[in-house]
DNA sequence: AAGCCTGTGTCAATCGATTAACATGTTTGA
DNA sequence: TCAAACATGTTAATCGATTGACACAGGCTT
């Protein structure tokens, strides 16, 4: 592997100069320039970005910490980060907590070793404390933490307030909301509780809630929860899904007792991921603006590393897909 | 932030004891050893892995290129590469090529500035050449390139033939194999040609092949060339999708002509994500093991990097996975 | 008593960049 | 024409580890 000391060399140059045309420094005439490119290209030459690193006290790269990378959520809120970043040469070093708070905090710490210019964090229940002095900026996507530096989040509560609208406007009177325990810690409650206050205007109204295992993050599996509770109850007329994938399995389970969606019972889901559009029908679900909060998240960061300020907290509006299902 | 230096200080021992501790080298007392880890502790030492890298050669991130992170399967291979990274203490450094070459051979040279300890390519198109003496081994998933120091694969071929036996078993005699034109460019041939082979040897069955545009990794949406195909032709009895994803879309366009899966047409899907339990009735598919191809990916760059040998070639039996739609 | 093993220290080079201080020219333009 | 501005060089310190050479002391063998 050559050196800038080879390019130099080779260049006929200094290291001083070769420096200067590689970070942008100084006066460089277009001469020089071109002729440290090309000695670069005849070499060619790959800076050392651990020794970059090691100058500059930080590194290009962005830690991510998701509680789970299969599930079509973060599968979705990964490749927006992933995009962002390299559009401003950053790249991502991923983490997967698998939900665990001591994996999180093992992660951080790695991150910490690896001098990054950033965190991202998804995942839910980093103890309090263990956030501040790292040295870099933490963003928490969908949630907030006072811990953090910053949080990029969406409107959950009106998510939820959406979907109860949508459900009631549509003739629906018994409702179901079924969504993760904590799914994304305070995110879901967001959800739960716009859902319920709207509810709750309307006396004509019932509503039940089942809440799943957070564990059914990694299985995705929620059909034991719901079958339990269509095995007990009278089927609704609307249902609330905390997740598009929560919402397909509801789907598929009513299918197999028999019931037609939308005509027996009306379906609304969360996050608008691709296979929200998979099935017929395809699923009415909550759209949340994840591009642009992921390329938020980055931006911040990208402004802590110049030094430039950035906002503590910032919220996107979520609108409402209608599709089949409603 | 803590040097060595700093934790040599607190603890009145020198830095090159306490680098002994870190790197278990050389005589150390248990004494010492606890002294040493209590010193950190109290001054939250976490070591530069920047300055680490930069003195042995290379760093303990593994790179890894997909071409899409949204497509369940290849957040699948990602989840299950992550999980066998961290257990034996590496971290993924992360890149999505979007299928572009161009990028690709980027991120090859990013992967180089970085010093990784070595490079899983899960994705297509990397000009010859440009593997070669980059100073880490470069592992191909589900390919194989002469240029790559080793290749995992499964067996695509089998997957292929395993499908067409299933549905000509099941008594379907028109078939169609729908797949991404180089979807993951050889494997996706090697399930065609295997799938057709089987074919040919029954007289009575006729088979009709569409290729999809490989865009359709990123946009996940098959339709347009799904419909244009039912519109033009009898619908067929069973259908060999090249990916969950096509299985899926083909069984919501079916349903939405009216057609039943299984009674009327048959199919079979590849890869087995998590979304293939989600509908119903759930899709039958084939199965690859890519935990264990996983595994093996990181276990090779782990190998290489204790200059211990490993296998060229390393090749995964697939399974059929029988559910509903067949 | 000689020699080995254990445990630690000192010192200095090295990894491959960045950067500041300072020197030395050559152009320019007001 | 004289001071800026431009262009490059030299030198050396620095980032935070790793590592090898070498020294020195006890404690154990044999």
């Amino acid at each position: 592997m050559a050196t800038l000391k080879d390019v130099a060399r080779e260049a006929g140059l200094s290291v001083g100069t070769v420096s200067r045309v590689l970070n942008n420094r100084g006066y460089i005439s277009e001469e020089t320039r071109n002729c440290v490119q090309e000695a670069m290209k005849r070499l060619h030459y790959e800076p050392n970005e651990m020794a970059r690193a090691l100058s500059k006290k930080h590194s290009t790269m962005i830690g991510v910490i998701l509680p789970s990378i299969s599930h079509p959520y973060f599968a979705k809120v990964l490749s927006c980060l992933e995009r962002a970043a390299h559009a401003r040469n950053y790249e991502l070093l991923l983490f997967c907590s698998q939900g665990k708070s001591a994996r999180e905090e093992e992660y951080v710490r790695v991150c910490c070793s690896n001098r990054v210019a950033g965190l991202v964090l998804c995942s839910g229940g980093v103890k309090t404390g263990k956030l501040r002095n790292l040295g870099f900026p933490v963003v928490t996507f969908e949630r907030f933490l006072n811990d953090a530096d910053a949080g990029v989040e969406c409107d959950n509560y009106e998510g939820g307030a959406l979907a109860a609208r949508e459900l009631i406007g549509a003739g629906c009177r018994r409702l179901l909301c079924i969504s993760g325990e904590g799914e994304v810690s305070m995110p879901a409650d967001a959800r739960k509780v716009g859902f319920l206050d709207v509810c709750a205007s309307h006396t004509d109204v019932e509503v039940q809630v089942v809440l799943c295992s957070p564990e059914h993050l990694e299985d995705l599996n929620y059909y034991p929860e719901l079958r339990a509770f269509l095995d007990a109850s009278p089927a609704p007329d609307g249902i609330f899904a905390g997740s598009d994938v929560i919402g397909l399995q509801t789907m598929a389970e009513l299918s197999r007792r028999g019931l037609r969606v939308p005509q027996d019972v009306k379906i609304v889901g969360y996050d608008d991921v691709n296979l929200a559009q998979m099935t017929n029908p395809q699923l009415t679900t909550i759209h949340q603006p994840v591009r642009e909060m992921a390329e938020e998240c980055i931006s911040i960061i990208v402004k802590a590393a110049n030094n430039e300020s950035y906002p503590a907290r910032t919220m996107f509006h979520v609108t409402l897909e209608k599709r089949g299902t409603t």
